[in-house]
DNA sequence: AGTTGGATGGTCT
DNA sequence: GACCATCCAACTG
């Protein structure tokens, strides 16, 4: 797991930080809300939406650990990545191969990987994630879920792709992932797989 | 292993 | 009309 908080009219780098528009209009509203926008005309991201209606806030998932459903997230990724013109049929039987034979760890292992596996995109905003019966929603994990035997320790760094937001908003450690997940892009915390590491600022 | 550039369209000044 | 909360292929060393 790996996430972005974005909190607050003040956060220069925040959907929010114009005050209410047409698109980030939920994050203005009752937490526990998504909150999914299109990204470089391409990918999408799923946020949740964090605080009090008072104060726009919101949580981007950058990456999860795949634990089950495995085909239909695959399923999912080559849907999304056909369905933005992949023109011969031989492209999308590349496409195909390629995406059937991505780790786990890679399934879901970007923010626009995330959209892409679960299926998402702007018409999901708004529904209520802490309903049981929606069809996407957030559960309490069971204990041990993951093979972890603790707590996870968790490691916060500086957001991604935030630097035009200038200071401080682009150094605040706003970014947090569970140590040694191999799923957490753009580089995690040295941990399992032998994937690219990074120095963390660490912290737990 | 690290860098670069292209695809692509909604959103806001 | 510029700017992106990205991903991947195709380069370089």
């Amino acid at each position: 797991m790996e996430v972005e908080a974005y909190v607050g009219l003040e956060d220069r780098a925040s959907h929010a930080r114009f005050g209410p528009t047409a698109r980030n209009r939920v994050m203005f509203g009752p937490p526990g809300v998504a909150y999914v926008y299109l990204v470089y005309g391409m990918y999408h991201c799923l946020n949740v939406v964090t605080e009090r209606a008072d104060r726009p806030a919101a949580l981007l998932i950058r990456a999860v650990m795949p634990l089950d459903g495995l085909d239909a997230m695959r399923a999912a990724r080559i849907a999304a990545s056909v369905a933005r013109r992949r023109v011969t049929a031989a492209g999308i039987a590349a496409e195909r191969r390629r995406i059937e034979a991505l780790d786990v760890a890679r399934l879901a292992g970007g923010p626009g990987l995330v959209a892409a596996a679960f299926g998402l995109d702007r018409s999901w905003t708004g529904v209520d994630l802490c309903d049981p019966d929606s069809a996407l929603r957030l559960e309490a994990a069971p204990p041990g879920e993951g093979g972890r035997s603790g707590p996870p320790q968790i490691v916060a760094t500086p957001r991604i792709g935030v630097d035009h937001a200038g200071e401080p908003w682009a150094s605040l450690p706003w970014r947090f992932f569970i140590a040694g997940e191999p799923s957490v892009s753009g580089g995690g915390s040295g941990g399992a797989d032998g994937r690219r590491a990074r120095p963390d600022e660490a912290r737990d």
